[in-house]
DNA sequence: GTGACTGTGTTTTTT
DNA sequence: ACACAGTCAC
């Protein structure tokens, strides 16, 4: 049966699937079916309009969301079974990353790269200013090494190449900036390496310079559809006008409230002056909101129409009016995580799920306190982000093993496994490798491989040779096969398995660990890619995924995130914590381009990830690094109008003794019937009540050991139900 | 070349 | 508070 669109869609949503040609702009409210528009428009032109897949560019934000729209769609498709035979084979779905990786595969020579690159991540890119600073003798307390990484982010983000920069008039500063940024690009290009920049910079390079290029992919793709367009840089935005200028056909989804990443280059302007860029291009809005309650959805529109930079708009719902927001006082951020954590151990009693409850912070280092709370109830919780799986160093380690293998030139790779483990290769022999290799203009292996090494002491010699042995071994083994079987063998014929099994470190047997999950995804990957399972295939994917990638919902865990990790996901009950001046909206001593706009729509974003019910607490005693300091509660609180909200404030805490109790709501009469939770016994009935105040006694039922007479002042009871 | 010691920055957000 | 990088002594 073939998909009613008209009956599925609302009239908006409608429109915005079936205007096929042509620009179009769709302004989506939060929670107002964006992605089902895009879901939907690309069923409708394969099914419909016969579309071929493979002329479709689909781009979306993260990895997961290119994978869930791809499921989704096909599960459109296999449901109406006259088109059984379309599916989406041949779509080119995915991150502006992940695409742009895939054209630069094949177009990459003729910028004078290999077509084996490796992409660096941040961590490696720092390493490369580092090397670069060394070599320029900069003073890295003279001149931040981050700040000066985040300026070269920042020009490549608005396409400014390392010329074309040291060609302006600079300030002293910029003058540094755009010696470092020349010799980064160098070292980079030496190591036949691409930073995350470099992958739009570079297509965007090679599309203006060959008209050959540009005509074939633009000719490519009769249809362009582009999630989460109010986040795009202006090198992507250039990327996708390129992309478009054949066929015209560019749907962009967004919404200017939810713009959260200008730090990282994203352009506001480019979805507020997108009808200017394109003339012809039809404005769809998006307002009805299918998500939140009434009272969830007031709040948020309340508190960003306090911003002037964005397309006003009026969101509606037809849900019910629904909770309050409460707004919780507490005395310091270890209470905050109690809180929290006993509000959330009787919602699960009570009925809902792990899975349906997030946390949100501003910042990653908060998630720790609340964490610490959750787990003294027990409760399972997944964190997303925070530290990550992919940049800790013995999974960096083996990837280096697998780099090696593909793009023997990455210095950077090279300098990292070479001693690792041991083989007596230590500093000064390296530097005397390197010496040797920038002399003879090699990459460290090639001049390794080649030379006498008549500088090296014999021994060290003898270990080098064999090291370069290792790496010409794997590469043999991995023109045959595939990367699970050489993961195996690199594993274990570079001693790292063994070095890590010997330690007495500690940290050693979670390394293992680290590394067994590392190969499980390998093996995974083998078994989902058949065909392309070979180290390139699996090192280009793996090197764009995050944590937000792998992270999977799971029904009985409590998710902890950040506000920006939480983009794009919903949850019934939300609870926003940390909500202080200064933390969020968060401020830095050193902020020159800090934007309380920003903030607000990230705070407006926290808000309507909430289905059914929102949380917000703050502390006004936070620990910070090692110290406390006091807060007022966020400004943004105060712009919650008033009768969408309850205050509670929180007694002083006593950590004196082993326990001590707040709830919500804590204060209200139990009388009999009310249902209660109890720490050990779990949950009972109340049947009778004795004595006042103080000395209130009451029988409760419980439903795991029966009757009990409880002292009220002593049993840290919670109140499920009045 | 290894291990202990010191100093620094970290905790804004991420492809 | 803590981890990490850089430096120094052996």
């Amino acid at each position: 049966m073939a998909i009613d669109y008209k009956q599925t869609l609302n009239d908006q949503q409608y429109e915005a699937v079936v205007t096929t040609e042509g620009p179009v702009l769709v302004l989506a409210g939060a929670g107002s079916g964006k992605t089902r528009v895009l879901t939907y428009k690309v069923a409708y032109l394969v099914q419909e309009l016969g579309v071929f897949p493979g002329s479709i560019m689909a781009v979306t934000f993260t990895n997961k969301t290119a994978g869930e729209m791809k499921e989704r769609v096909e599960q459109l498709l296999s449901d109406s079974t006259e088109h059984s035979g379309r599916h989406l084979g041949g779509i080119w779905l995915g991150t502006f990353h992940s695409l742009c990786g895939r054209i630069l595969r094949a177009q990459i020579e003729r910028m004078g790269y290999k077509s084996n690159f490796t992409i660096y991540d941040e961590k490696d890119s720092l390493s490369v200013v580092k090397h670069v600073y060394k070599e320029l003798d900069i003073d890295p307390k003279m001149y931040s090494q981050k700040a000066v990484l985040y300026n070269i982010s920042k020009l490549k983000n608005n396409l400014i190449f390392p010329e074309e920069f040291s060609r302006s008039t600079l300030s002293p500063f910029e003058k540094v900036i755009s010696e470092i940024y020349d010799r980064y690009q160098q070292t980079l290009r030496n190591n036949n390496a691409v930073d995350f920049d470099d992958m739009i910079m570079f297509v965007v390079r090679l599309l203006r310079k060959y008209e050959e290029v540009r005509k074939e992919y633009a000719g490519m793709f009769s249809y362009i559809l582009v999630d989460e367009f109010q986040d795009t840089n202006t090198a992507q935005y250039e990327f996708l006008k390129h992309l478009a200028s054949e066929w015209q056909n560019l749907t962009v989804v967004g919404d200017d409230d939810q713009s959260i990443y200008s730090w990282r280059g994203a352009n506001l302007g480019n979805i507020l002056n997108f009808p200017k860029d394109f003339p012809k291009a039809k404005t769809i809005r998006l307002e009805q909101n299918y998500r939140s309650t009434q009272t969830i959805l007031d709040a948020a529109s309340a508190v960003v129409a306090n911003n002037m930079e964005r397309h006003p708009k009026k969101l509606w719902c037809d849900s019910d009016r629904g909770d309050r927001i409460v707004i919780c006082q507490l005395h310091d951020d270890r209470q905050e995580g109690d809180i929290i954590a006993q509000n959330i151990e009787k919602q699960m009693n009570g009925r809902y799920k792990g899975g349906e409850i997030a946390v949100l912070f501003r910042t990653n280092a908060q998630s720790r306190l609340i964490e610490e709370a959750l787990r003294r109830k027990n409760i399972q919780y997944t964190v997303v982000g925070g530290i990550k799986f992919y940049e800790r160093a013995e999974i960096k380690d083996v990837l280096s093993y697998l780099t090696m293998i593909v793009n023997p030139d990455d210095n950077l790779a090279l300098k990292r496994i070479i001693n690792v483990p041991s083989r007596g290769i230590g500093n000064v022999s390296l530097g005397r490798l390197e010496n040797g290799a920038i002399a003879e203009g090699k990459s460290i292996f090639e001049y390794a491989k080649c030379d006498a090494l008549e500088n090296l002491k014999p021994n060290t010699r003898k270990s080098v040779k064999e090291f370069v042995q290792l790496i010409d071994d794997l590469m043999e083994y991995a023109e045959k096969k595939d990367v699970a079987e050489v993961i195996d063998m690199a594993l274990d014929g570079s001693g790292y398995l063994k070095m890590l099994e010997d330690s007495k470190d500690i940290k050693a047997e979670s390394r293992l660990d680290n590394i067994g999950e590392l190969v499980a995804g390998i093996y995974d990957f083998v078994k989902n890619n058949p065909k392309k399972g070979s180290v390139e295939d699996y090192l280009q994917e793996v090197s764009l995924i995050t944590d937000i990638d792998t992270w999977e919902q799971r029904e009985d865990m409590v998710n902890l995130m950040t506000a920006h990790s939480a983009k794009g996901l919903e949850f019934s009950i939300v609870y926003i914590a940390g909500m202080e001046e200064g933390l969020f909206p968060i401020l830095r001593a050193d902020d020159e381009d800090h934007d309380i706009e920003e903030e607000r729509r990230l705070f407006y974003v926290a808000l309507t990830r909430a289905k059914k019910q929102v949380y917000i607490t703050w502390a006004s005693l936070r620990h910070r690094f090692a110290e406390e300091y006091e807060n007022i509660a966020s400004s943004f609180i105060k712009e919650i109008p008033e009768d969408l909200t309850k205050v509670e404030k929180a007694k002083r805490p006593d950590y004196s003794g082993s326990s001590y109790s707040f709830a919500f709501g804590q204060k209200l009469p139990i009388k009999p019937n009310s249902v209660v939770y109890h720490p050990n016994f779990g949950k009972g009935t109340v049947k009778e009540i004795s004595g006042f105040g103080e000395n209130m006694v009451i029988t409760v039922a419980f439903y795991s050991v029966g009757l009990k007479k409880i002292m009220l002042k002593y049993a840290n009871l919670e109140i499920i139900q009045y």
